[in-house]
DNA sequence: ACCTATCTGATGGCTG
DNA sequence: CAGCCATCAGAT
């Protein structure tokens, strides 16, 4: 069987496209795919009786263990078999009853994801009506792009009519008809939605359904996991991305306001703007080119009998699709599952990793070697056999209140069976017969080590090579997602049991590792879930004890639990020869080696978490941590990576200067100070807390403005990136603007103490944690009382000593950056003048 | 409709 | 009113 995308209705048909070997478009129907299915231990002679006289029965079937019942239609099934529906009410389990339609046929059929033909898509429309009403928009023109061979197909608006765009449309729908899957650039949130409402305006009738249609933007903000800075993150626009991935933009002089005027001038104008949306589609194909993660996602649908449209790419689909093909095999069903209940109680959340706060202050100039777990999770899945249905009953530990602990030591757990291992939960599994997560992995990871042993067999960059590089990276991405899915509560698959196993016996490994690291002299510094950071030994000694660990520590330990087979592999993964640690998860460090490896004048040094890498910080701060860093790890951000490292804390104290200087007095760009956030959820869904006297709490500012922008028309859903800068950071709450309202002007003051600085103190403070920083956080001018701040004649807090000082010729003759006073003083109007 | 740990910023309550 | 705390939200 084999299929490009389906769908079903509610009687339980399954209706199915297909590509024949000429290229013809079938589509083809199955019915009877509304299923539940119970253990036959349950039915009873009556229950059968009564299941084949139900006139909303079509069919019963028994398979092994289990009854299959085929449903006259969706509705019927949920009605019997929802929680307060026929099944429960007389205690029996159903299984499965909530699988849609469309997935339980393609894991019974076993369905062969066909390769889809792919056309990018963008269109332009009028913005005669706010963004939020976009679907009151009429379509101008359209571009579509051939994924293959690049074709382009265009439509034109000849009049403004709704005849004439019924005529556009009309030509859309008949150009798509060679293709089966769309992307278009956020076509969830604007162009699918805009086409499907104007083509029902007209009354054109099509089926969308035929087609996958692709969020290109979702599709990049999920796989695009690589970003090296902040810088790349903060927008997701089409622009951006562009900009990001090919060095090269949109066209310029269409803003979305001068669309319809240009549309509207016709001749040569209406002409550009074609080129333009042209423009458009050929960089969302370009970007395909450079990222290959359309590709991707259909390596991974095909691999988990999953259609690649947006809905496609979300793991819980994939890896329940997977695991239930599995299941199907092998005997094995999930119990129903339907959504939680308004007011019923969230199960409680499960303890997760370990990390170690790091140990070392300072610059750390000792070589730092650091080794990891191979796959942790997955090796933990497979080696102790987790799964849920090998699960057996869980050894409840008690918990005992702090005066009883001393219980707590004599409380003996029942006895482990002989064939079952023991998670660091006390949760025993099942080894006599494999777990259908472990077959998952096993598969999944097989699969990896194919194709990237192939990898190495082929002339790097070549089309082969790329192929095999796309299927081990999408079996690595499938494999990680298991134990996420695994952990959902909204999962099938999810058992917390499962979940927490998984974690805690990765917290029992790690620790395990650290000690037995301890214990050979070496001196672990820091360590986050399944990764260790040590000094006090050269390569070789580390690269023994990491052999050591795998050869006699891990055996032994997995031997003691019951485990039949070892999966878990500690990996030597890398050394640095310089590490400044901010706190857990937050660091920067200087590569010794990468598996043996060594850095050229191109590597970068390592960053992880601080606000250089962060899309939510402003330009600013990112720049300047950016030159802190290559100091303190000898380049390679902003110019090749060289030996020498600075350990001068009179050098930083420049460039803190120098900084300070341009964000208080220079001129300031929107990027610089701009912050980007995105909304999590609709507007509405904001909490409104009351406060004490009885006003509303304030939102967040990213809230704020998004209500703002809201009310001007802008089109502000879930998953927004809203942009603003704050205008008064003495206000309480602060005053926040939308980016597009920005006119040159902003408060340098909060920019400065709460964007800037306190980040690159944070840097600065972990690598010369003896040196005093506190000089340069004020920067608010002292004003006098009831005089509003940021006016002419308003001065600079005092500059330290080494900062440059003087009044840089040209800028508006505002700040001074010599002080009056000879002391930073406090700032001020707290209450006073300006706070409102 | 993928998890938990961790850090950070904004907001506002409370207190010495 | 500075300093601490709780709470919410977002990013990694």
């Amino acid at each position: 069987m084999k299929a490009l995308t389906a769908w079903s209705d509610d009687a339980g048909t399954v209706t199915w496209i297909e590509r024949d070997a000429t290229g013809r478009v079938l589509t083809r129907q199955s019915a009877g795919h509304a299923v539940t299915f119970l253990r036959m231990a349950d039915v009873s002679r009556e229950l059968m009786r009564s299941l084949r006289a139900s006139r909303a029965v079509s069919s019963v079937a028994q398979d092994g263990a289990w009854l299959r019942v085929v449903w006259r239609s969706v509705h019927a099934r949920r009605e019997a078999c929802e929680r307060k529906g026929w099944f429960a009410s007389n205690n029996i389990d159903t299984f499965e009853a909530d699988v849609p339609a469309v997935r339980r046929w393609a894991i019974d059929s076993g369905v062969e994801v066909q390769r889809p033909r792919l056309v990018y898509l963008d269109i332009e429309t009028c913005a005669r009506v706010p963004m939020s009403e976009k679907e009151k928009m009429r379509v101008l023109c359209w571009t579509l792009i051939a994924g293959d061979d690049g074709r382009v197909i265009t439509g034109m608006l000849a009049e403004d009519t709704d005849a004439d765009e019924g005529r556009l449309l009309a030509e859309l729908w008949a150009a798509l008809a060679d293709f089966d899957q769309v992307a278009a650039w956020n076509g969830d949130g604007f162009d699918y939605p805009v086409v499907f409402a104007r083509s029902a305006r007209c009354n054109l009738r099509v089926d969308a359904r035929r087609w996958l249609w692709l969020d290109h933007l979702e599709l990049y903000r999920r796989m695009h996991t690589t970003a090296e800075s902040g810088d790349e993150k903060q927008s997701m626009a089409l622009q951006a991305v562009a900009m990001a991935v090919l060095g090269e933009g949109k066209l310029p002089g269409f803003t979305f306001d001068r669309i319809f005027p240009a549309w509207e001038a016709g001749g040569e104008e209406r002409a550009a703007l074609l080129a333009y949306n042209v423009h458009d589609v050929a960089l969302m194909r370009r970007i395909e080119e450079r990222t290959g993660y359309v590709e991707l996602l259909y390596t991974l649908c095909d691999a988990t009998g999953t259609f690649p449209d947006t809905h496609g790419m979300k793991p819980m689909p994939q890896v329940e699709t997977f695991v239930m093909r599995l299941g199907l095999a092998d005997g094995v069903h999930f119990p129903t599952k339907w959504r939680r209940e308004e007011g019923e109680d969230a199960p409680g959340a499960f303890r997760g990793a370990f990390v170690m706060e790091p140990t070392s202050s300072g610059i750390v100039t000792e070589r730092v070697h650091v080794a990891d777990f191979t796959a942790m999770y997955p090796s933990i899945v497979q080696t102790f056999n987790m799964s849920p249905e090998t699960l057996l009953a869980r050894v409840e530990m008690p918990s005992f209140p702090s005066y009883l602990s001393h219980l707590a030591r004599e409380w003996v757990p029942p006895p482990r069976p002989e064939y079952a291992a023991e998670a660091a939960t006390g949760c025993y599994f099942d080894q006599r017969r494999r777990g259908l997560l472990p077959r998952t992995l096993d598969m999944a990871l097989a699969l990896r080590k194919k194709w990237s042993d192939l990898k190495a067999t082929l002339p790097p960059g070549t089309p082969e090579w790329v192929e095999a590089d796309r299927r081990s990276t999408a079996y690595k991405v499938f494999a990680n997602s298991v134990f996420g899915v695994v952990s959902a509560e909204m999962s099938r698959l999810h058992t917390r049991e499962v979940g927490e196993s998984i974690t805690q016996t990765g917290v029992w490994l790690i620790q395990a590792t650290m000690r037995a690291a301890q214990e050979c002299g070496l001196n672990v510094i820091y360590g986050d879930t399944d990764s260790l950071f040590v000094t006090g030994c050269t390569d070789e000694n580390f690269r023994a004890f990491v052999q050591t660990c795998n050869d006699v520590l891990y055996p032994r330990l997995l031997a003691e639990r019951g485990c039949v087979e070892n999966r878990v592999k500690l990996a030597y993964e890398k050394a640095f020869d310089r590490v400044v640690f901010l706190s857990a998860k937050r660091y920067v460090a200087r590569w010794a080696h990468y598996k043996g490896t060594l850095p050229d004048a191109r590597t970068k040094p390592e960053v992880k978490g601080i606000e250089y890498k962060r899309g939510d910080s402003c330009r600013l701060v990112r720049q300047m941590q950016a030159e802190i860093i290559d100091l303190l790890m000898g380049g390679g951000i902003n110019g090749p990576r060289v030996e020498v490292c600075q350990d001068d804390p009179e050098k930083y104290r420049a460039l803190v200067g120098r900084w300070r200087e341009r964000v208080l007095v220079l001129p300031l760009e929107l990027e610089d100070v701009a912050l980007a956030k995105r909304l999590t959820k609709p507007i509405k869904e904001y909490a409104v807390r009351v406060k004490k006297d009885g006003a509303d709490y304030a939102s967040p500012p990213h809230v704020r403005v998004a209500k703002l922008l809201a009310a001007r028309g802008a089109d502000m859903g879930e998953g927004s990136r809203v942009s603003y800068f704050v205008a008064n950071g003495l206000a309480d709450p602060v005053t926040v603007l939308p980016a597009a309202d920005w006119t040159g002007e902003c408060d340098r003051f909060a920019v400065w103490e709460d964007q800037v600085w306190e980040p690159a103190a944070r840097l600065l403070g972990a690598a010369f944690p003896a040196e005093g920083w506190k000089e340069y956080a004020r920067a608010r001018p002292v004003v006098p009382r009831r005089a509003p701040a940021r006016r002419a004649g308003a001065t600079v807090a005092p500059a330290p000593e080494s900062a440059p000082t003087g009044q840089p010729a040209g800028v508006a003759g505002v700040f001074s950056l010599t002080a009056p006073s000879p002391r930073p003083r406090r700032a001020i109007v707290r209450g006073g003048g300006t706070k409102r």
